[in-house]
RNA sequence: GGUGCGGUGGCAGAACGGUUAUGCGUGAGCCUGCAAAGCUUAUACAAAGGGGUUCGACUCCCUUCCUCACCUCCA
């Protein structure tokens, strides 16, 4: 599999036939998450179950932040503590995220329950003379690392110069960064330097070698991320282990709107909470896949609603499927599949191109609905279809709903009372059943020699 | 100002030095008791501007312009 790397800015070469090692930055728990979150979130979440559905084993790890200055000042805004704060988010997250069909992560790890690895860290860099206690805090010496701005392409002396790096006079130079900040606001903890709490970036370089060891495959997150965060990351661990950090670097573009970054300080955010409640997490997920991973995407209405109208074919594609009864045998389904499937997964091992993937997949759907269509759709051929299409279905995380067995036997019986009213011509109590299945969310679909049933799940997109 | 992505039809978004994907949308048709959905078909003189290179450029080179992001917390 070939990825963009953001360090050697070329793409490199990833063997998925071993173990792949993933640490992805997560959220800082103060407030709900929204949609650019939950867009690189999703990208790393296809990724991992596109390898998982290769057999390779993936340690995913994905952090929480949990102490923080906008923690802090959330919980005093609100008379609680930083803990209630953060655990409330967290919670939150995993309501949102859960929803979304984000698969768990193999650790969450927090920054507060790291503290030691934190503390040992800062002690090693001390002693190696890459970092210094000041009036402060403890302090990382850029200049003391020779490779600062590799990942971020950014030259020292310009950063220096730019006007906007806020001075601080314990630091010996304005680029130094914090790993311990000293503090006796709660939270804090005692450390051989003095009471006070970790700096931002410290924890990710502490939680990523302790789980995923010191060179692990694949570190990403935000674009936004790269400078400072991921660089300081790199500067802080490499100095501490003399060795290459993570092996390849991936970050996802912004989710804009109006062509402007979404962020809360804009004010332009669209939660989880809102856009799952709207368009359900089918179409959130096909909307976040829809472009490159590593270019920005625009939320607007008018592509959720595309991908709404994409995810209504898709699900009828399957009701066909499940429901074809034609004794046509095609010769040309073996061949569809197999391109398909191939075209699906080499979009993916290209850099992971998943609108490249979901042009594939659309396309067996628009097949799939063609030979319904034409009533050339086999029993047998749909069967081997339907493996390959729900293979596809995993590995982006899409859910087309299961209904019980009671359930079906009930439609069924429904549709052939129906037929039957529609044969005597009586037209209107066939309708009161169709509205009746409607009510169950069971939409029936009248071809021309037979009805068939879908679950239709309402969202509120359909009735804007 | 610096750095980095980009600029392709109404929108989204590919490949490719020569024949211009694909999807959404839109028009027409088929099907239907009606509806919905689906299917069929049509549709677009698209390549930011200007120079080159070339027999030929959307694709390569130069240049100008523009968007966005980062340079401060941020997924």
């Amino acid at each position: 599999m070939k990825l963009q790397d953001t360090l050697s800015n070329s793409e490199q070469m990833l063997d998925i036939s071993k173990k792949i090692r993933v640490y992805l930055c997560g959220v800082t728990v103060y407030d709900e998450s929204h949609i650019g979150h939950a867009r690189t979130i999703i990208v790393f979440d296809v990724l991992r179950k596109y390898l998982e559905s290769k057999g390779t084993t993936v340690d995913f790890v994905q952090n929480f932040t949990d102490v923080d200055d906008k923690i802090i000042n959330r919980a005093e805004l609100e008379n609680t503590t930083a803990e209630q704060i953060s655990s409330r988010y967290i919670q939150n997250y995993f309501t949102d995220f859960d929803g979304l069909n984000v698969k768990r992560a193999t650790n969450y790890p927090k920054a507060t329950e790291h503290i030691d690895d934190i503390e040992n860290f800062i002690k090693k860099l001390i002693e190696k003379d890459m970092a210094y206690v000041s009036k402060n805090g403890v302090y990382f010496s850029v200049s003391k690392f020779p490779h600062y701005g590799k990942l971020s392409k950014k030259k020292i002396d310009e950063l220096q110069s730019g006007a906007r790096i806020e001075v601080d006079e314990a630091k010996k130079d304005p680029l130094d960064f914090a790993l311990w900040k000293f503090s006796d606001v709660k939270p804090f903890w005692d450390s051989p330097w003095g009471k006070g709490r970790p700096g931002w970036h410290i924890e990710c370089s502490a939680m990523s070698i302790r789980y995923l060891g010191e060179n692990f495959d694949i570190h990403g997150g935000g674009r936004d991320l790269i400078f400072p965060h991921h660089e300081n990351e790199i500067a802080q661990s490499e100095s501490f282990t003399e060795k290459q950090f993570a092996k390849i670097w991936m970050h996802v573009g912004m989710v804009t709107i109006n062509g402007e970054k979404m962020s809360k300080s804009l004010g332009n955010i669209k939660s989880i909470k809102y856009v799952l409640d709207n368009w359900g997490s089918n179409v959130i997920r096909l909307f976040c896949l829809s472009g490159h991973y590593s270019k920005p995407i625009d939320y607007s209405e008018e592509l959720l609603k595309e991908n709404l109208t994409k995810w209504r074919q898709s699900e009828i594609c399957y009701y066909e499927l499940i429901h074809a009864n034609d004794k046509n045998h095609d010769s040309k389904i073996k061949l569809l599949i197999e391109e398909t499937s191939n075209e699906f997964d080499n979009a993916l091992e290209s850099d992971f191109n998943t609108h490249l993937a979901l042009l594939a997949f659309f396309k067996l759907v628009k097949e799939v609905n063609y030979l319904a269509a034409e009533e050339k759709l086999d029993s047998n051929d749909a069967k081997i279809i339907i493996s390959e299409f729900e293979r596809m279905l995993e590995v982006l995380g899409l859910v087309i709903p299961k209904i019980t067995l009671e359930q079906k036997q009930e439609i069924d019986n429904l549709i052939t009372n129906r037929e039957q009213l529609r044969k005597e011509k009586k037209f209107q109590e066939a309708d009161k059943i169709r509205d009746k299945l409607n009510e169950m969310n069971i939409e029936l679909i009248d071809h021309k020699g037979k009805t068939i049933w879908m679950r239709k799940e309402k969202i509120n997109a359909d009735t804007q």
